[in-house]
DNA sequence: AAGCTAAGTATACAAAGTACATTTCGGCAT
DNA sequence: ATGCCGAAATGTACTTTGTATACTTAGCTT
């Protein structure tokens, strides 16, 4: 896939480069507008905050959506894990921080604020982003090859150093992820609220 | 922070541009080059790897000296979290595919293996990688400024639409990173090997 | 001393971001 | 209709960056 630039994202749109300046102040402004949709997108496919709920449910669909969201736009991942790092939180898009103080109201639902509750919050976003992390990590090398070994590449890696990596290769690919990250979440709720 | 070019790396190492590709075939290549140097220096803090452990406070051991090193670099950790969704596993780092086997061999040791011990492979990178990316982000806003709410940059956001996150204006910043990042571990830990 | 190799330089070009000035155009009050 | 205004788009040009190609230099080997 060719790099985003803003001479290319023009010319898809049927427009001079410049033109763009109209809509971002620049190529940092539109990253930020492209994090600001996914978010928006996440908020939307959630729909309005209902105002009585299984708090422990809608953590799970804001997981789960936040996963679809994801796979839906793939490239987006990078942008949305890595900027925030850079980014001061007063200074990230509007959408983000309105999920943010979704979950933070949810937790704050299920008794909990102070201290405690930011260790649950950075508990569960931090699952949630660093599961997807691993899970969309690029996996396959040659897509046509049906041998897992080769499929992956590993035949590259000597045999000696790596034998788990290897002894794993016809699984490393096939895994339900919606359940596994689920599953997580729950391992973390059980123990996080175990002692209240 | 100056953004890391080809020709300012060379100026600071006092030479000509072209001269670094002597040592990396181009910008790509050294961009690898630093999570391979990441990812070594983790192996050389770990040390070798032990005969006879305790499997579980070594995957504990491995986490913190993860998580001491993304200290001691912090503007590598976009690139170590980011560039696998792209790097297909085989042509990842070989330092980086040696502490994913040294992970899966302690896995292993712990008497898991096939999709079980996968499972616990995702859950375990993806809280380490997760919990330290969420850990890692941008926070402050105005570094000198005494009162919470103003350092944040949060008494920008509308109280009425962010009240969780404004109350928690002053406990945001203050949390024991390492002391969470282990207390997942066990809960993730405990839950994941329960069923054995 | 001759010459091979690793290391570094010189020059030049293409792609990208964007400042600045100008143009085009749709609606609206006159 | 006319003339005007602001929003949208264009044209041009400059800077920064990555890197291809060709050349120079230094040090070691034989």
């Amino acid at each position: 896939m060719p790099a985003l630039t803003m001479r290319r994202l023009a010319t898809d749109l049927g427009v001079e480069p410049m033109a763009l300046y109209h809509y971002a102040a620049g190529k940092d402004e539109l990253l930020n507008g492209m994090i600001e949709a996914f978010y928006a997108e996440v908020n939307e496919r959630l729909g309005p905050v209902p105002s009585e709920v299984d708090w422990r449910a809608e953590v799970h669909r804001i997981a789960a959506v936040f996963c679809a969201v994801a796979d839906t736009h793939p490239a987006l991942l990078p942008l949305v894990v890595a900027r925030p790092l850079s980014v001061p939180l007063a200074r990230r898009p509007t959408s983000m921080l309105r999920l943010n103080e979704r979950l933070l109201d949810l937790i704050g639902r299920g008794g909990f604020d102070g201290a405690q509750a930011l260790w649950i919050y950075r508990a569960l976003a931090g699952w949630i982003l660093g599961y997807l992390l691993v899970d969309k990590r690029q996996i396959v090398d040659n897509p046509d090859e049906p041998e897992p070994l080769l499929r992956l590449g590993l035949h590259r890696l000597p045999a000696a150093e790596y034998p788990r990596l290897r002894a794993l290769a016809p699984l490393l690919a096939e895994h339900d992820a919606p359940t596994e990250l689920a599953a997580g979440l729950d391992i973390l709720l059980d123990a996080l609220t175990a002692e209240h």
